[in-house]
RNA sequence: GGUCUCGUGGCCGAGUGGCUAGGCUGAGCUCUGCAAAAGCUCCUACAGCGGUUCGAAUCCGCUCGAGACCUCCA
């Protein structure tokens, strides 16, 4: 028996604003699309948190036993700028700005969101598309669309025709809009006068002479529409339709909302069974983006180069800032927070230390306490199947941090503990703060060496201390914190150290 | 203006009809040569006002406040 048939997972689903079970299009196999970065600008907060929260869904599936496909795209072709710079894609004007071929301010950030990612200990997908790479498959996908007759061609750019879709599909049933609604508010934006309908949108754009990212397609020169990219891929790799689809709260509309009409269009059937959104991040209670200008990009946070950061924060204390609260929740991000959860974190790791190195004496003997183990274990498990609750997970994890404190400094406690029992909630512990939350320890890269070093001076502590030279043993305790080396001595004279 | 979400203790944040999540901070104590770590104890909250209920932070209504989306954003 498969863990996901032991603890389904019940997911929200923005569609339908309700918490559903989750059950697989193809048993045991679950497809993931995630909405990635738009490559012209250092990564943020804001994209580690999507990042992170279906890193967490990506990690628990595979860790239920489902086979899981990930995809995560990038996108490389700039969109439109809506207003006073007359339709300039942001790519380009990056690399205008910068002097760079548009390719290589795609690299560059592409890069740079990699590197961030890892530091961040999010799992690569399985596979990362780009947009430009897959021109061709836009340009199918369009053509398909012009079949089933809901979109047309307009000097050399094509648009989707909401309005004839609207006889048969839904707009706005993801978002909540209401196309009424929509159409009062509707803004003079690029290509309007082309339009059919305010609420229709591009496929396809011309390009115009001094746009630099262009393919030839039927329609002449141009390049593919904000939202078709997504539609396109995820039905090469993950089929019509897919499990879930995930994004940043701030995509459901209009973006998801348009893919869910371009897949109707194109395959005549919604795409996407579930669909998934991560909250915003606020900084003082307000929404943390690059148009508001106070996002902080994330090697800022690990190095603490930013005026509003009071320190550097590790990818690590990133990381479990984010898991303390839910993802369909805002978090507010302060100095006072992330200090906290940096303090937090060193808890847990400690104790992973601890039980790690603890062994169960091998007296099978069982008692309550087996009850109370086991029921940390299913509590874990209960928590991420709901929803994917890191806090409630959290909770428990310290719960048993507790727990492994209490073994270490009474042995005897180890005894009322039959071995399974032990080690069903030591496996447990350690796979659900490394494997499902993704924290690992954060450590120099020379560990080998500074264990070795650190094993030579413990000892000439320890001689001292033994002889009752604390002035000395003082000297190597007090050296070694100015290091940033914590040595703690034990009740049994051992001494353990960490890095601070 | 329309649509929607939220308001939890000093701070961050779960929860959501009855059983004080958890973390951080602060105070005291235990252990320790002194530290550190760990443990124990204390600070017991749900914006306000009504209503439903045996019982509401949790459901309903109103008021106040904050935010999001409606336009590129994770």
């Amino acid at each position: 028996m498969q863990l996901y048939e032991k603890y389904p997972v019940y997911l929200t689903n923005s569609l339908t604003r309700n918490k559903e079970k989750f059950e697989p299009i193809t048993p045991g196999y679950v497809g993931i699309y995630l909405c990635g970065p738009t490559v012209y600008g250092d990564p943020h907060l804001g994209h580690a948190r999507s990042a992170i929260s279906f890193d967490i869904v990506n990690r628990y599936f595979r860790h239920l036993g489902y086979k899981v496909r990930y995809v995560r795209n990038i996108t490389d072709v700039g969109h439109l700028e809506n207003d006073a710079d007359e339709g300039e894609d942001k790519i380009l004007k990056k690399a205008r700005l910068e002097q760079l071929e548009p390719m290589q301010v795609v690299q560059l950030y592409t890069n740079s969101y990699r590197r961030a990612m890892e530091q961040l200990n999010v799992l690569p997908p399985d596979i990362e598309p780009t947009a430009t790479g897959h021109i061709i498959e836009q340009i199918e996908l369009t053509k398909k669309i012009l079949e089933q007759g809901l979109a047309y061609e307009v000097n050399g750019s094509v648009y989707f025709d909401l309005k004839k879709y609207l006889a048969t599909g839904k707009y706005g049933e993801l978002s909540g809009k209401v196309v009424e609604d929509l159409l009062v508010n509707t803004r003079d934006t690029e290509g309007m006068e082309e339009k059919r309908f305010p609420l229709d949108f591009a496929l396809w754009k011309k390009a115009q002479p001094q746009h630099i990212m262009r393919w030839p397609s039927p329609w002449g020169e141009g390049f593919p529409g904000w939202h078709i990219e997504c539609t396109a891929m995820s039905a090469k790799y993950l089929g019509v339709p897919f499990d879930i689809h995930g994004g940043g709260m701030d995509l459901q509309f209009p973006h998801h909302e348009c893919e869910i009409a371009q897949g109707f269009g194109a395959f005549g059937k919604s795409p996407v069974k579930y669909w998934m959104h991560n909250n915003m991040l606020t900084i003082s209670g307000q929404k943390m983006a690059k148009s508001l200008g106070n996002f902080i990009n994330l090697q800022q946070f690990f190095t603490g180069n930013h005026p509003l950061l009071a320190q550097a924060y590790s990818p690590m204390t990133i990381r479990f800032f984010m898991l303390q609260a839910h993802y369909r929740s805002t978090l507010d991000f302060s100095n006072e927070a992330l200090q906290a959860a940096e303090k937090a974190l060193k808890r847990l790791t400690n104790s992973l230390t601890t039980l790690q190195k603890m062994e169960h004496p091998g007296a099978n003997r069982s008692t309550e306490l087996d009850a109370t183990l086991h029921s940390y274990v299913e509590q874990l498990y209960q928590n991420m199947s709901d929803d994917f609750n890191t806090a409630k997970t959290l909770a428990v994890l310290f719960d048993m941090s507790a727990r492994i404190n209490e073994f270490k400094s009474d042995r005897t406690r180890l005894y009322e503990t039959s071995t399974e029992a032990f080690q069903q909630f030591k496996i447990a512990y350690e796979v659900f703060i490394q494997d499902v939350l993704g924290l690992k320890e954060e450590t120099g890269q020379d560990h080998q060496l500074l264990e070795g070093t650190l094993r030579i001076l413990i000892e000439l502590r320890k001689k001292a201390r033994a002889e009752r030279n604390f002035a000395l043993s003082d000297k190597i305790r007090d050296d070694l914190k100015a290091l940033g080396i914590q040595l703690m001595d034990g009740k049994d004279g051992e001494i353990n150290w960490t890095l601070e």
